[in-house]
DNA sequence: CGTTCACCGTTATGAAATAACATAACCGCT
DNA sequence: AGCGGTTATGTTATTTCATAACGGTGAACG
């Protein structure tokens, strides 16, 4: 599921559990409510497990984990529910990873990601890119509606 | 294979053609050649195909057209020469688009793509994000190995 | 109360990437 | 030349990732 790293102790857990996870899920269906959208039951349940994940999950691993005792959902389940969630900002899709987190930064931003890749840990930044990015883009008179900033490398635990 | 405009003309060709396709091959055989590398055939002719085009390739666009008379090449053999490719710095690889591109600006940097989302132009760009991500990642003791930098939207041609 | 629209479940398929193993070319050495 | 380590390629099969297409269900709205 994640590239484990042996030898270093277990890293400290990211993924939320019992009241905060609540917390979080309720926090979620308040945003959903003020914009008309829905977190019905599939894209609850998503939002669930990737709360609850330590590291970036795999679409399959989210197939697998979807059902109460074991069964799989099935794959057009959990796009579905991912795209709806990137679309909202609950989650983020990790492109050099095929993998998607939970937005742990909340409110307006491009999310960057600082990847290691011994754990598999990938803390979400906010980078101040925006302004470079557009100048760039001004010069050519291209437009942005979005931007990928993904860092591979090692975190502070993993690094020799 | 590219997304197509139709609201616009075609766009200028930018993948290289006759001499000057023939002068960027020489020229990588001689940046190989200095560090003992080989630039052996089927990495050639990878290069080759992604030094013509006028947009970013899938692999598999790469694997139907290997051949000199329609037959394709085995997936391994177009993802081994890309991998060496990318080790040597003569093509990129454009993650949201799981798709390939030959380095545009030679020398040290990192890669980054103001890419098209109507016509599939990639534009490869030097940003001077070096310096910002570097110092998200010292405070936090993150060592970086690569970034990933990734826009999304229209180039000039294509705004509307 | 019926239409509309978003959402869901399901089957099937398509697209992207790699595992595993066998063979061949290159290179330095004696 | 002949050996042996190393690097690269050929080949088959499989795994992983993602979406098309279609029919059903239920909330929302006039």
């Amino acid at each position: 599921m994640s590239t484990a790293c042996d030898h270093h102790e277990e890293h400290q857990h990211h993924g939320l559990r019992g009241a905060a996870l609540a917390a979080a899920l309720t926090s979620a269906e308040a945003r959903c409510a003020a914009t008309q959208e829905r977190l019905t039951a599939p894209r609850r349940r998503v939002l669930e497990l990737l709360l609850g994940a330590d590291a970036p999950l795999k679409a399959y691993d989210l197939i697998a984990a979807f059902g109460d005792r074991g069964e799989p959902a099935k794959p057009p389940t959990v796009y579905r529910a991912l795209e709806f969630l990137e679309r909202l900002g609950f989650a983020h899709r990790i492109e050099s990873l095929n993998a998607y987190v939970p937005c742990r930064i909340e409110g307006a931003h491009v999310a960057a990601f600082l990847i290691c890749d011994c754990c598999g840990e990938a803390a979400e930044v906010q980078p101040d890119l925006a302004a470079q990015v557009r100048a760039m883009a001004r010069a050519t008179g291209y437009e942005v509606r979005g931007v990928t900033l993904e860092a591979h490398g090692l975190c502070a635990g993993c690094r020799p």
